[in-house]
DNA sequence: TGACCTGGTACGTGACACAAACTATCTTCA
DNA sequence: TGAAGATAGTTTGTGTCACGTACCAGGTCA
């Protein structure tokens, strides 16, 4: 197996897991993605479209739907009358570390085929390959 | 970075370089896998839903999608009268050629990173994650 | 203060996922 | 050998989700 397939095959991997996850809390994997944004922060909803890489309208969709489950709220910018701010619900937050736990708990699953040397040696090869 | 970040990150990062390579042909990832599939082979519905994970009717949309645009076609299978195989034509053998070649440059200009050593290293445990 | 820009929403369109129901075909069994 | 049950694939319904365009309210600047 070359790079290349072995990073295709392993992403597939990986969103499988990601999507298993969510679906337990009927969440996709998007979805995930946002409440996973909101744990640290309560960005407008540009910024959401720029960290999901989304178009804005797409983010507007993705936050009512949220909104509409109890997971996430709008708030009014003190800044500017035009935006809003999108904050985790309590409902949310709980949802978003379930969830979390849950990809982790899976994932640290699979890593188990490597040892703890390989796991490292892993990590530190796959952190030289991910954007910051 | 834990091992569980930069397995979900990196994965996302491929899907973005996959999305990317697929916009330029205007396909989606899901076709990529669709073509991708039928490269080797021509199967039955039910066993492109067993390879993409997705239900038969799903596939039923996807196939019918990809038959409107030319890329592949349907013909009776002839064990089964209630079958049908699914195969590339010649335009969509030539997609998924072009298809490939763009995502194994853009995966190989990520991977550029790590030096030959590395590469091989990160390739050698990648195989170990990846399910067979 | 008016022109221009921006943040976010609404609307239209199409892809895409699943579930349930349906039809034609295949298999099994008495 | 015909009936019953199972299967392959399609159809329909529903909802999510993506982008593009247009719109409106608010912000900025000359």
């Amino acid at each position: 197996m070359n790079t290349v397939d072995a990073l295709v095959q392993l992403s597939f991997q990986v969103q499988r897991i990601l999507a298993e996850a969510g679906a337990e809390h009927d969440l996709s994997i998007v979805q995930l993605r946002l409440l996973g944004i909101l744990r640290d922060r309560q960005p407008g909803m540009l910024e959401l479209g720029q960290h999901l890489g989304l178009d804005k309208s797409s983010i507007t969709g993705l936050v009512s739907r949220a909104e509409k489950r109890g997971l996430v709220e709008r708030s009014p910018s003190p800044h500017d009358g035009r935006g809003v701010l999108v904050a985790l619900t309590p409902a949310g937050r709980r949802l978003v570390e379930v969830g979390e736990a849950q990809i982790n708990r899976r994932i640290t699953e699979l890593t188990k085929r490597l040892n703890a040397t390989q796991r490292k040696q892993f990590t530190q090869l796959a952190s030289v390959l991910v954007n910051t």
